[in-house]
DNA sequence: GGAAGTTGTCAACGGTGTTGACATCGCGTC
DNA sequence: GACGCGATGTCAACACCGTTGACAACTTCC
């Protein structure tokens, strides 16, 4: 009889989504990699989707330390950075919005520090609300789009995205100009680069919006 | 034998998702409702993945038609707004680009109208592509994270916010002082318009990048 | 009419999350 | 120290899932 306990069971959890990857990760190989039958694991959890919960949790430790001061936008930036870092390694990020707020330590570290910014920043409370359900949807949206293809090792990630750009370019210039026209263009970077863009243009969208005091 | 095509499946598919929703959905289930075997499907597509796409771009039909032309912002606005109605409404939005890049015919008109609004507002061809996918991950991913909730009826997601919003409310001032102070504020509207609102900044954003030679 | 290819049917494989009955362990109490 | 009880590990099993291969029925073409 192994003893087991929560924390023990979730590191065994990331270690083992580590190295068979997201999709592959099942109670009962969890149960194997442990060394205990996967029904122990019910002792501890009362499902798998609270398992993942917690793993999502654990993944975002340390996520709001040494945060740039510079500006609120650096500040909230690297944030989501590394929020969207967190999610893309595990699974969690599917259960962590599904169905349940941020009710985890960590996440309500990540909800306390955005909005602290935003405060601070100048947005009322409506604006500094409305602004922060905007980043964190395209962080986390972002990193569910993004995770079956971070699993991926880089070199073939690069040869998918090629593909890809190889098949917008055979495209009839007829029917779609633009996309045959931008083939070459599209995909550019990493996932990683365009999501910066992305958080960057929308936070300066929300500097601008009329809707808060909010002045840069 | 009842005789099957791809159109038949995918519109049977489509009714038996908004029956019992996407999470529930199965090959044997779908079997069931058109009355023949499960495994019949697979004679007309390769697997649950490519008959998912086929429903994914199925009800993507017609979400290029009659858009507004007042600016293009509007007009991707609205596109985005279309998009994300038609993914929360089936599970194919998982499916949508994972592992696999816009080859279905739907998929291909919204990536050539996006870009062909880009490229006459004045976006150079690298700032287009990046702004295409900047709009594209916000809409697909904020799909993603909605989906499961969006299946419920209204009166229970309702039920949820508020839930969410008690749940802030009841966090200890001296941790979470602002997650506590903006309870009331949080999850505002309908999904639908915080989705509104996030695309609406992020086009603003991306007016104003210094990247592009756009102009509004 | 016969051959060939397409498509529906059936049984089965290997996997999943989860549950209930049973056994075993650790610990507090008499 | 013995007892009892609750917590925890083990095992078998349930009800699903996506998918495959062998077989049969049907359609189509020569």
């Amino acid at each position: 009889m192994a003893r087991l306990t929560r924390d023990i069971i979730v590191s065994a959890a990331i270690i083992v989504i580590g190295e068979i990857g997201p999709e592959q990760f099942s109670v009962r190989r969890l149960g194997e990699a442990i060394d205990a039958d996967p029904t122990a694991i019910y002792r501890h959890f009362r499902s798998k989707d609270e398992l993942l919960r917690a793993i999502g949790d654990r993944s975002l430790a340390g996520v709001v330390d040494n945060l740039p001061k510079s500006s609120w936008q650096a500040c909230i930036r690297e944030l989501c950075i590394r929020i969207r870092a967190a999610n893309l390694a595990n699974p969690a990020l599917a259960s962590l919005v599904r169905g349940a707020p941020p009710r985890h330590e960590n996440e309500l570290l990540i909800t306390e520090t955005i909005l602290g910014q935003l405060r601070a920043a100048g947005f009322d409370r409506s604006a500094a609300a409305q602004a922060y359900h905007a980043v964190i949807e395209l962080t986390v949206g972002s990193a569910a789009i993004d995770s079956p293809l971070a699993s991926r090792p880089s070199s073939e990630r690069d040869a998918t995205y090629a593909q890809w750009r190889s098949d917008y370019s055979a495209l009839d210039p007829a029917k779609f100009p633009h996309a045959a026209e931008l083939a070459a263009s599209l995909y550019p970077g990493t996932a990683d680069d365009r999501f910066a863009f992305a958080i960057d243009r929308l936070l300066a969208g929300l500097t601008r919006d009329g809707t808060s005091g909010a002045v840069v």
